[in-house]
DNA sequence: TCCTCCTATGTTATCGATAGCATAGGCAAT
DNA sequence: ATTGCCTATGCTATCGATAACATAGGAGGA
């Protein structure tokens, strides 16, 4: 039995256990496990047998105090990793990273700038190598170089405001405005647009396609068919039920994100004839639906692998003379659904038909 | 300009740096930053205005070498963050990590054994206070208590093979029972199955729930039907295209998880009329497909809570004599589509009507 | 007035690993 | 044989913060 001394502590062998079992000095277990050319193969193997015999494991903590370094990891504040848009980036991050042997801390972006910033100084005290973020709101001081203490930061998906600072950005305008675009060119004259909160930048820069497409085509009375809106399936479903129940209901819409986007389908599931759909991001199932779908198209798991790219540029590296750099992830329009012709696709009219095998 | 001292090392400030600014020694700073009593009200407010002016931050690494504690971090080994499965139980984890003011460090799950135990001890190295893992293969023993250094593992979705320690799984078999009764019930007596591996611990379960529902039935000739293979949609798309163009294809599918039924409905979307399908994981698009759909549910995100709870209940804690715990998430089979009746579904046959507004 | 006690702060040792310098022992050269 | 050098290993200080112990100086009691 245990006396109180055992209490949690399971009080793991460090080197000089090791050193004590191989009969040497701390410095020469520390030579031998790197490999020194000056340690004996005697020496080393004696060495080598102590640390299985107690399955000793270098103290990372430790080490990195003594040489000077962080945790050997990097910061990813994001959002709702329940949003494939920000599980992908996560994948990207984590990819990269690994290849440069850092580990990932990933901690879930707050809803307010305080908590952002709290979690900014928390990952930082923990020697993070620099941080990834894609941060809430649109005042950024937190994330300025002196916050930072001199830690790069590099801002995802939405670009720093009046600070200097790398950034990848997904390129909202074009890819909205192509994808509205074709819309226009397929007929469609009302066209509403379901938004971000026009204080997110990704929010008001998609928009701003939306607009210039409208404008382009000498459309201006879609007005009342805008709204803007949280990031949320249940609310898009709601606030697009309450447009297709307008008295001149829009015949096509544009979804601002992947979020929205499944609330328009949603609702939009319940409407005959089935309205066309645009929309940020693609999905899985685009293909096998049963209404006219323009997706806008681009690849969240490079934006994450951009983004920590950039990040380790600077790190290590005196790259503060680099000045701020800007990557924009190209988009590309995708045509799902009927309007392509040679899909087979669900039909509307067979849920009679429903028990098929009965 | 700078001398050749400043390269790449920001050279954060210490917490000497303070003391020397604010005229006190070391020990001073450290209690008046944890706002020891004993400090006079005076020297507490030189001492914040000293770490104001120089911008300092505690170095974690430093204090956890000092006071014993590892990284306060846990590691997470999982599989793909792409899939959503993954990436929900991550949310669940970090939730709770949170909680106890922990972040999370995750890896990708290594597709071989040796891959995943050098990811364990790299974890292991940093003091992690304990290991989530949704391992791999069903050799374990890189995930015994001496690899382990006696650090907490739990296991996700899969439970230990061979060696003890606690794990959170999903009702594999009673779900994939009850989903595919429902199918019999509905009349169906031609049911494949898309399974995976069946090395797969889930896969295998979850076969076992068919079986045992096809037996109840009195059903037995399924065996041509079945097929096993990973998870990636498009291979599944193709199994499936293939079991449909037997000559007398199924009436009806299982889909062991999300891929699986994702290109299960790729594929069926090609048929008329459609097959009907159940499957392993709720989306959310399932309630607006035109065809009968059966899902088995769950939370991801509760796993990796629950998870986490397990975790963190034998960290610190003197907690080597709870015996190995077993957590079940329970499931609920949601019927969709047309069966239900009420449900207004995107219909077949309006391909034509495609460009509505043109 | 002197001595105690308490209070605010300082000193030292320590966590585990490692850089830099120090040293013992062997071998070669003179 | 003695000097000198080289090689394998050891010793000490250090990274930054903190626990444990130490101390100066003032307040209070006799």
């Amino acid at each position: 039995m245990m006396g109180p001394a055992s209490r949690g502590s399971r009080s793991v062998p460090t080197m000089r256990d090791v050193a004590t079992l191989a009969g040497v000095s701390v410095m020469t277990v520390s030579r031998a496990l790197h490999d020194d050319p000056r340690i004996t193969d005697d020496t080393k193997n004696r060495v080598r047998a102590a640390v299985q015999q107690l399955g000793y494991l270098r103290n990372d903590t430790a080490r990195n105090l003594r040489i000077g370094r962080g945790a050997d990891a990097i910061g990813l504040i994001i959002g709702n990793l329940a949003n494939p848009f920000y599980s992908q980036l996560a994948l990207g991050v984590g990819e990269v990273a690994e290849q440069h042997g850092l580990t990932v801390m990933f901690v879930n972006a707050g809803r307010d700038v305080e908590r952002e910033a709290r979690l900014v100084t928390d990952l930082l005290s923990r020697r993070v190598e620099g941080i990834i973020i894609a941060p809430e709101g649109d005042d950024h001081r937190h994330l300025a170089a002196g916050p930072m203490r001199g830690a790069p930061v590099v801002f995802v998906a939405r670009p720093p405001s009046g600070i200097a600072a790398d950034c990848v950005l997904v390129d909202d305008f074009a890819g909205t405005k192509e994808a509205t675009s074709r819309l226009i060119k397929r007929g469609h004259t009302r066209i509403g647009f379901v938004g971000l909160p026009s204080t997110v930048w990704t929010g008001a820069e998609r928009f701003r396609g939306f607009q210039a497409a409208m404008s382009e085509a000498g459309l201006r009375s879609y007005k009342r068919y805008v709204r803007y809106q949280e990031s949320d399936v249940t609310a898009a479903e709601k606030t697009v039920r309450s447009i297709l129940a307008l008295a001149t209901p829009p015949t096509a819409l544009f979804a601002a994100n992947n979020r929205n986007m499944f609330g328009a389908l949603r609702a939009a599931s319940e409407v005959d004839p089935p309205i066309a759909l645009a929309g940020f991001d693609d999905f899985e199932l685009a293909g096998i639906l049963a209404l006219p779908l323009i997706v806008v198209a681009y690849d969240p798991v490079e934006l994450g692998r951009e983004a920590a790219r950039l990040l380790l540029d600077r790190v290590g590296a005196n790259a503060a003379d680099v000045p701020p750099r800007r990557v924009i992830i190209p988009t590309s329009v995708i045509e799902y659904g009927p309007v392509g012709g040679s899909y087979n696709l669900f039909g509307r009219g067979n849920g009679g038909r429903a028990a098929a095998g009965s």
